[in-house]
DNA sequence: CTGAAAGCGCTTACAG
DNA sequence: CTGAAAGCGCTTACAG
């Protein structure tokens, strides 16, 4: 079972090839202290020459930082938790920290296994990654490492986490709407039991009744996050409200399911009616047969920032609350002409 | 600088609270040596009224191993690689290994860097996991530890890499199209460039050699891995060879293009004309309006062979070369009736 | 400027 | 059955 590695170059070798001593070598590799310019250059030539690697376990086990974070999420087979996971790994790669990722798969047991796993491991942070944007339970306490929460926010306020501004990203795309002049704008989203499906109606809606607009229908018209849902909500919206002139839809997999029956319909988008979708969900939204307006998360950025407070909160510079990244409106042509690619 | 723990509970306050070296401490908790049953009790307790856990960074010192894998990436961002990360994260998670991910995003000297890294810090073990399923330079010459290549081949035969069988997965399609009756079949699919279209082609063309059948056309459609190419192509095939009565798609997006084109021709799916995609990407598989039978690549399961083997390599058991994994037919309502859900 | 010593938290022969 | 000692690979006061 002792798996010791074979090519093992200590700093004992590199001491003993540059005719110092292992405190000397440490001190010349590292830049510290005072160490003659002559001796400096032979010990780093030692080193370059054995490719000496520092053993990182041996460092952590002195400074009492690992330089390596946990990274736990919900759900790593989504859509969401990659672009996140990404953004975070390269901040996080950039301040030469190391990510031990663990996929809970939603289950608490594991949760709680993996935790344990990654404080013995030495982590010296935690950013626990949610699976959709709702409030979840907090499970700051008993961790002694800095922890930040990422798209789906803390239940516990004294617990920072960073989230995607749904109500902000549906203003923007209502705003837009509102601008090229349409008048009847319908919403057709996802379960209501989503708060991204609630924020994104309501920043519509506030958007609406800024401009002294109805929506069409009155309420938003919740149901599921699928295409399917897309297809049988815009049929039944032509049905009852033939005159409606865009719909902002709650995900671009929606849209893509809206644009097919408008197609059926004979509606031409933009023409008779503009539709925007959300998430930028590029295989939806940039290939489909009319390249579709959406409201990108910047879910990346938001990994990125996260991994900034947690490495703030680790040099002691410590957050809490929540803090909601804007989104970005992408043109394309299902609300306008061809924007120059 | 130095972040010490806050609760750093060790075995030196364990040994204490119990009243024991922390020799026979560690002995007690690792139930190893004879420790008298009492002794091992009041060790055991004392460690849970602690919450003590044991500094893996000491322990990997020790032991030279550190119960740790890198899983290096060329590029997150892709469909294929989170699947594939998820079954070698789960595979080793229940090997008790963890996991520090690195995304290379197909940086050469990121690439470098990270592999210096991991070094660093003492992993067990490497998975290289590719972007696509096309021969790369092999990383493993001067890495001291295990090495296994997943879904990219390494050009080195010394290696060993686990692949998804294109072709094979290509000859299930088409023999249960050849099955079905099918005796015009045609084959869009991506860029020739990829290995995984010419495999594909090659499957498909194998079976239909076997019976006796031609490929419509002629030769395959070579072109992109998008819907967009599914579209034209489907149309330019419809106006040279009205009379295909299947299509093999290289991809799900593509074949999601086809059925659109089918469905402006105004022919049926599948009663005209059956069709079969590969990815088994469900948003376009399960949901598009004829659900898609497809071929399924299995990547989770490649990745947990990837690291059931990387696991194997670490005992002393270690392989060489090429393991193809079969892929599955998914049958959906595009080549038959619908299956029950 | 250099090196011997102590120590990070743990495990493992080795005495007793 | 138990514990003192040595050691994993490194860093950091502390003498010299």
């Amino acid at each position: 079972m002792a798996r010791r590695r074979s090519s093992a170059v200590t700093l004992t070798d590199v001491a003993r090839r540059a005719g110092v001593s292992v405190a000397t070598a440490s001190k010349a590799l590292n830049a510290r202290d005072d160490v003659a310019a002559d001796t400096r250059h032979r010990v780093q030539q030692a080193a370059e020459e054995l490719a000496f690697q520092p053993n990182a376990l041996a460092r952590g086990l002195i400074s009492g930082t690992s330089r390596t974070v946990g990274l736990l999420t919900d759900e790593l087979a989504g859509r969401f938790a990659m672009p996140v996971l990404l953004g975070a790994e390269n901040a996080l790669g950039n301040g030469q920290m190391s990510v031990l990722l663990c996929d809970t798969r939603g289950d608490t047991f594991r949760r709680r296994h993996y935790i344990r796993t990654l404080l013995s491991r030495q982590v010296d942070g935690l950013l626990i990654v949610g699976d959709k944007n709702d409030m979840r339970p907090s499970l700051t306490e008993g961790i002694p490492v800095p922890v930040v929460y990422v798209y789906g926010e803390s239940d516990d306020p004294d617990d920072l986490s960073i989230l995607a501004d749904d109500e902000g990203g549906a203003r923007l795309a209502a705003e837009h709407l509102v601008a090229l002049g349409r008048r009847r704008v319908a919403h057709i989203t996802g379960e209501e039991g989503y708060r991204a499906a609630r924020d994104r109606a309501a920043g519509l809606g506030a958007v609406l009744g800024e401009a002294g607009l109805p929506l069409v229908g009155g309420v938003p018209m919740y149901g599921a996050w699928s295409q399917r849902w897309g297809r049988h909500a815009a049929s039944m919206l032509l049905s009852a409200h033939p005159d409606v002139d865009a719909i902002l839809c709650g995900s671009d997999q929606i849209a893509s399911g809206v644009m097919e029956t408008l197609w059926d319909f004979g509606r031409r988008v933009p023409e008779d009616v503009a539709v925007v979708g959300y998430d930028n969900w590029e295989i939806f939204a940039a290939e489909c047969r009319t390249p579709l307006t959406t409201v990108d998360l910047n879910l990346e950025q938001l990994g990125a920032i996260a991994a900034e407070h947690l490495i703030a909160a680790l040099d002691g510079d410590r957050r809490t609350g929540v803090i909601r990244h804007p989104g970005r409106l992408v043109l394309r042509e299902s609300t306008g002409p061809r924007t120059s690619a």
